[in-house]
DNA sequence: ACAAAATAGTTCGATGTCGAACATTAATAT
DNA sequence: ATATTAATGTTCGACATCGAACTATTTTGT
């Protein structure tokens, strides 16, 4: 494998991490203090997909779900999310937007967008279909 | 911007998650059990380099001090490196590789290459091209 | 019908990471 | 020469994350 290639995982690496300070700076520039990106990804997925167990929560974004527990607890001590034991099935708790979590929603995606204007600013198509296609293979490379 | 390219920054930290995992499995596969992504980039810069003070350590591994003073702590306690202060400048403590620590190298590179290889399988020259020449170009748009 | 297996969540302890405050030493300024 | 500032590293408290063990509930197998 050609030398020039190994610094691939370190500029990923370095990406992840730009984006994540990109949306904590952003979130707090709009008021919202406090929140790791993982909690942003729960209230996003809240705000498209509606209230979900927190299984479903857990596998969307990505984390084990005693991680979820402690993300949701915090949003329940911060009041943008609700937590309800189903009627149907006793196991299941049914996470939802408080009022207070529905009032995020213009933030939240207005800094989606921004964050993906800023990523490929300058870039043709070409260029932006070249990567999004690369990333797709790698991934899969490493699954 | 289009729809389609709004998926980025979770297929960015799908790679990354898959990458680490790639490592942390293949590093213990080889006997080394124990050690977080962080240390294993402690230990290459090491031996890429030489004996480094914990501040270049910081910088080159884009981690806080403080994450470095437990990060080293544990790579002494395993006894793969050592801590010693300098003597014309005694804020300094220069971290070097100990004889075990240098036994790791060959195991290191060895994961190194096999990882860019399995990134990139598959992909012609201008996929890899392509793909490297966008990340730095949406790194560049973030920093 | 009832035991066994599967599913959903939580609790607990450990660890990597950070910000803030701190101690120590060296460099700079006046 | 001495006070101020800068640089290096550590300590402390907080938090996201995980694995393992656990509880509670539902589903499955016989």
């Amino acid at each position: 494998m050609d030398k020039k290639y190994g610094y691939f995982i370190a500029l990923n690496a370095r990406v992840r991490e730009k984006a994540n300070e990109f949306i904590i700076r952003e979130t707090e520039r709009l008021g919202v203090v406090g929140l790791a990106p993982s909690h942003g990804d729960i209230l996003i997925n809240l705000m498209l997909k509606g209230p979900m167990k927190m299984k479903d929560l857990a596998d969307l974004i990505h984390r084990k779900k005693n991680t979820v527990t402690t993300l949701v607890e915090k949003l329940i001590v911060l009041d943008y999310v609700e937590k309800l034991t189903d009627e149907k099935d006793n196991r299941i708790k049914m996470i939802s937007l408080t009022n207070k979590g529905k009032s995020l929603e213009e933030i939240f995606f207005t800094i989606s967008e921004n964050l993906i204007t800023t990523v490929f600013k300058d870039m043709t198509d070409e260029e932006k279909n070249s990567v999004m296609n690369g990333m797709k293979k790698i991934y899969e490379n490493l699954k």
